[in-house]
DNA sequence: GCTATATTTCGCCATATAACGAAATGAGGT
DNA sequence: ACCTCATTTCGTTATATGGCGAAATATAGC
């Protein structure tokens, strides 16, 4: 139960959900997914983090970067709510939106993206 | 994605996947789930209502009674999460003990359970 | 119509959670 | 060794949520 219940808190919230969506498809930088939800990287953490300890996704650090895919050994619950995310929410607006972004987001430099952020706060 | 999102946070806690899970065996009088879960009249009417209006469950009134039971005409997210629920939890301890409970409570007179309700207040 | 009672609604409180900014961590480059 | 910078952790705050009891609602039986 215990794992069960880690998966759908975890997917209770839209943001969360949002990222997941993205990550079904490629997988992305922690600066790529701040930069698609435009929330502070310290709350995009938090999220990735709820999502991976719920065995939804994997991640993979490379130097200063660190990298977020959907998970490559699914638990059966995890594989069947990545199925029902895709057939659920695939032509949903805001997945939508988020993928024409996201698509725009990875031609960026990262090293560009994250200095602009820099910048912002600045 | 609204929908959705209601769906998922109606399964987000442990109460309502345990009436939701109670409920895909058979229908239910509020009393009853009351009885199960051991929590305040108003709170498991509470749930019950997060769970109707995720589509989730229909209610039906008798009398004074009201019965509960798994969506008849379910979306299609909501099929599916009740596979999946009985897939991954039809084994839990938990739900395993909730169906235990559930079959005693069963047999007892709706009368006699919800008045034993009234004596234990008082 | 009145009473009894099953359920819901309302108001309140305690806890959980999402958001942020600041500080800490860790890895590359100088 | 030091600096830069991507990410995480920590501390705080505002809001959301789950729980309860009391009051309101609705229905059966008198």
């Amino acid at each position: 139960m215990f794992e069960f219940m880690a998966v759908m808190k975890a997917l209770s919230d839209t943001n969360r959900v949002r990222i997941l969506c993205a990550l079904a498809d490629q997988e992305l930088c922690v600066c790529q997914v701040i930069e698609m939800l435009g929330l502070a990287p310290s709350t995009v953490s938090k999220h990735l983090s709820v999502l991976r300890q719920a065995r939804l996704i994997d991640d993979r650090k490379e130097g200063r970067w660190m990298y977020y895919r959907r998970s490559a050994t699914p638990t059966p619950e995890c594989h069947s709510m990545m199925t029902l995310l895709k057939k659920s929410l695939s032509e949903d607006a805001q997945v939508v939106a988020d993928r024409k972004r996201v698509e725009k987001i990875v031609c960026i430099d990262k090293e560009a993206l994250c200095r602009s952020r820099s910048k912002k706060q600045s």
